[in-house]
DNA sequence: CCCACAATGTTACAGTGTATCAGCGCGCAA
DNA sequence: TTGCGCGCTGATACACTGTAACATTGTGGG
């Protein structure tokens, strides 16, 4: 379960940075892929955040522990990243979360952004995948990617929210 | 049916700018609100076109009758559309269609996204909209809005690759 | 050591969207 | 008719997001 509360008060489930740094190691050691300092940077900026960041965030972040770092270096590691299903892109924000799955293969996720928290939540639904299998088969498109974001309120704010 | 052939060529279901512009005024005598110069033509300038456009290209459309239009201008225009849920904003492409629906409020839809030809189609599926009330239920999400966007191949594209 | 190649640094720039303020048009009340 | 209010538009400037191009560094294999 994805469900469970972080380290730091957040009100969305939450994977803290050990755990995505852990997956990313194994990842790039099974693929033989670099898994460089900026990269480990990046990644762990941002699963240490509940939200979703912007490049240029993360920029600001990295570059405060004093070495500055530009931020076309951050969209080169975001690059790589989200080619390896390591962190995903909010098109709906610009801005990018680490991944809380381990990895089936990228298709099926559904993000659930909080309007009042900022916090994201990631989640799968085989049944709405198959949905939406019979729709694009009956339209007759053959689908590559898709994205599905939803914004609304979390359940912790809603909660909140009751108990006033 | 959303789903017929154009008279352009076009490859997917595509609505013409007469029909949109017949419904936008509708919409605005109904609201009470001012169907512009600019708004009629920003809209028709999107709706002529099966495939998402941006902003500034609709600036430059625009602007080739002579009369140069800013950039701003067409934003303001197509947050006004958008807001009455006559064109609809792509965020995977941070591009702009007109609506192809005699709109029930703006939920439930999907965006086919052709990458050959980048035409898009514009459907519903309540089926798809249950599962995903049921899902956001479990989780506790209480949703305001969504997208979803699915990137691939039209039918048309497709049959005419199989023909070669 | 040297070479090939991947990753990063640096600068510049393109694309997308917004803030701000000024001018314009139009209805409406005095 | 004049003046006022208000919404729309024009125009400039700017912030944010993302990419191109090229130099430099690092890394691993011959």
């Amino acid at each position: 379960m994805h469900h469970h509360v972080g380290t730091q008060a957040e009100c969305c489930g939450h994977h803290g940075p050990e755990e995505a740094l852990a997956r990313a190691e194994a990842v790039c050691r099974a693929r033989d892929l670099q898994f460089t300092r900026l990269r480990r940077d990046v990644l762990e900026v941002v699963a240490s955040q509940a939200r979703p960041l912007g490049a240029y965030d993360i920029a600001e972040r990295l570059s405060a522990s004093g070495k500055r770092v530009a931020a076309v270096s951050v969209y080169r590691a975001l690059d790589f990243l989200t080619e390896n299903g390591l962190v995903h892109r909010i098109a709906s924000r610009n801005a990018f979360v680490s991944c809380g799955h381990t990895h089936t293969d990228g298709a099926g996720l559904v993000f659930l952004i909080c309007r009042s928290c900022g916090g994201i939540d990631e989640t799968t639904s085989p049944e709405i995948e198959d949905q939406l299998g019979r729709t694009l088969a009956k339209a007759g498109f053959r689908p590559s990617s898709r994205i599905l974001e939803v914004e609304g309120e979390c359940g912790a704010c809603l909660g909140r929210v009751a108990e006033g």
